[in-house]
DNA sequence: GTCTATAACCGGATAGAC
DNA sequence: GTCTATCCGGTTATAGAC
């Protein structure tokens, strides 16, 4: 937390946060300049073009995101193990970088195509977690149950509170921030136990 | 399906189109005049600014999501029946339009407190959702749950597939168009067994 | 109501001094 | 490396003929 880093880390984490806001459209170079306290001309200097600046902003990002996946399938654990540690650290990254889900369903829009290849090219194994899942059922330790339509459930419920975070706020929790941050709290838990009880025999 | 529809309703539709699949700073009039088959200059002559033009757009998708809410809890059902019935039906209105959870992630992002004013001026009422849950698990009939989390994770259930719909296509479904279609058939099944298990005693 | 032409504006990018 | 000033293309918006 030193408060002089150089010129260009303070673009990239000021790209960063105008970016996730407004997306590639809507954000302008100004702002980020303003933002990091420089002026535009620099910005180009260091960046050359927006778009550049928006690509370094992305791989930034991206690499965030997989950084749990990855390590959670990794470590050749148990189904259950899995499920357990897979739900309570991916909830714990979007805690520590909530802008992420916002910024990667904007890229779907944008270049759908960008994010399925840059998935491709993780170190994380798809085949591996279904597998999992189709012992697990055929060891009868869980239902059995169509591993995308899981893997699609478990995302779900771990990634929509944070996408949709103003309106459980706004709408469902009276407006109050102090009841956010006590949902989100409990959400490991809550998604944890919903799971295994729609799985667990 | 008449061919010749009246000039206001053209750009309604292809603003539809285009603020849609752009958003609002991504949109240009141009595009949106080309699609409907005029010039620029009369889409200002209908309704004087981008930003008017945009404004009339979301209150008409607006309008479309809270089509089915309204219904299903209107009507006085038992939570067994309102289960069954909401996520079938929200899961069909997806189908029917699949753009609106995009669009309204993205305004969201744009202007959180827009989207919180419209859900308050539905007849939607919040109140006796959470008393039917909250009456159920006083009967026993499901297990206690907060009724934040439940109503967050049914709509997390049904909303994700379709904002997902890239990435669970091109990386969980190898690209494949029709298994998509398919996944998405079975998903009112699926997400109704789900939370059924995940809840009943 | 609809068009063509153009004004006004905005924002990304560059030149050039320091 | 950093700044000020400026250019230039693209986009919204308007004027004015028909």
């Amino acid at each position: 937390m030193v408060k002089k880093q150089n010129t260009e880390d303070k673009i990239v984490e000021a790209a960063k946060k105008v970016f996730i806001q407004k997306g590639m459209d809507g954000a302008r170079m100004q702002q980020i300049a303003d933002e990091a306290g420089i002026n535009k001309a620099l910005l180009h200097y260091y960046f050359r073009t927006k778009n550049k600046l928006f690509e370094k902003i992305f791989s930034l990002v991206f690499r965030d995101i997989f950084e749990v996946l990855e390590m959670a399938v990794m470590k050749e654990l148990s189904f259950e193990q899995f499920l357990e540690q897979f739900i309570t650290e991916y909830i714990a990254l979007l805690k520590r970088k909530p802008y992420i889900p916002q910024f990667v369903i904007h890229e779907i829009n944008r270049k759908p195509q960008r994010i399925v290849d840059q998935m491709k090219n993780t170190k994380f194994d798809k085949q591996q977690l279904f597998a999992l899942i189709e012992q697990a059922a055929e060891d009868k330790r869980i239902r059995p149950i169509p591993p995308v339509h899981l893997i699609t459930n478990i995302l779900s419920l771990c990634l929509f509170p944070f996408v949709a975070k103003p309106i459980i706020t706004g709408f469902a929790l009276d407006g109050d921030k102090e009841k956010y941050k006590t949902y989100i709290d409990e959400r490991p838990e809550q998604v944890i136990t919903f799971v295994k009880q729609a799985l667990f025999l």
